[in-house]
DNA sequence: GGATATTGAATTGCTCGCCATTTAATTGTG
DNA sequence: CACAATTAAATGGCGAGCAATTCAATATCC
């Protein structure tokens, strides 16, 4: 059966390499795995490790307003939360005014981890050989993207 | 206490929003939202959908071939490929020749549904709302990053 | 004020992703 | 040929992601 023009290009369209999905999904993969061994170090795991991020700019948000920057449900967080208190990282803290939210409060010890965590942009920085602009301006794409891609 | 240059700096550097390292993560994650009720349709998954990607390309893999061109290993590829067996999209066999390895083919459903999936990447490139030029140099940059994080 | 709707978290069940280990088959080395 | 080393896939356990549901607390409406 002779192929198309039209066929043709939704097949060569189909291809693996082509695609921004997959190429997203094997570099985000492939990040968590460089991350790998320096969270060991603390820890923590990559999504665990992305909470504390939040948490470090803002600390006791609720889990709903940790959920929004990070794009993630209570499904999610709510599991990743507990380990994270019972590491001794945060608290898990019903608010009093209302009582269906919990807010996340770092312990003594999660605040302290920050410091320990500075090193690793740079240590990411290095394994990715990019130079800062060129890796201010690849982030800045992806987010649009994201943007774009959620609306 | 004062903050010395470079703690602030390092403060900035573990900004959310500044890290490449969320951008693909948030961006992938999103990708594969967008893909969700696509994929529904066709019964898959998105990351069965991308080892059906391969498999329309190359029929008759090994399992360790497909987790080289998807970056995957066994213990995630085996439950995987078991699932899709059990759609009846594609047959494990055992190859004669070299009883450890185990090749994948696809059935005639398999090969089938790559129709009814040419259609997709069309509803992405218009979901993305980017332009085919724009698209295909994003993927590259996120393509050349991960060459360089698994190196 | 009281019935209803909405909201925020938690829970359950399923599918990854990955590590460490196991099993079986093949390769190699003496 | 026998024995060790290597290889390919499978297995078990854990931590995400996510959909659907549940439960309690708060808002809303009549």
């Amino acid at each position: 059966m002779p192929k198309t023009a039209a066929s043709q290009k939704s097949d060569a369209r189909l291809l693996l390499d082509q695609q921004l999905c997959f190429a997203l999904y094997s570099a985000s993969l492939a990040m968590t795995r460089v991350y790998k061994p320096l969270l060991d170090e603390l820890g923590l795991t990559y999504p665990q490790y992305l909470a504390m991020l939040v948490l470090w700019e803002q600390d006791g948000l609720s889990v709903s307003a940790l959920g929004e920057r990070l794009y993630l449900d209570s499904g999610t967080l709510t599991p990743l939360l507990k380990r994270l208190e019972s590491s001794g990282l945060v608290s898990r803290i019903r608010a009093v005014e209302d009582e269906r939210r919990v807010h996340i409060t770092l312990t003594a010890p999660g605040r302290k981890l920050k410091a320990r965590a500075a090193k690793i942009p740079g240590c990411i920085l290095s394994a990715s050989q990019c130079s800062i602009p060129e890796l201010t301006a690849l982030t800045q794409q992806v987010q649009a993207l994201r943007q774009r891609l959620v609306a």
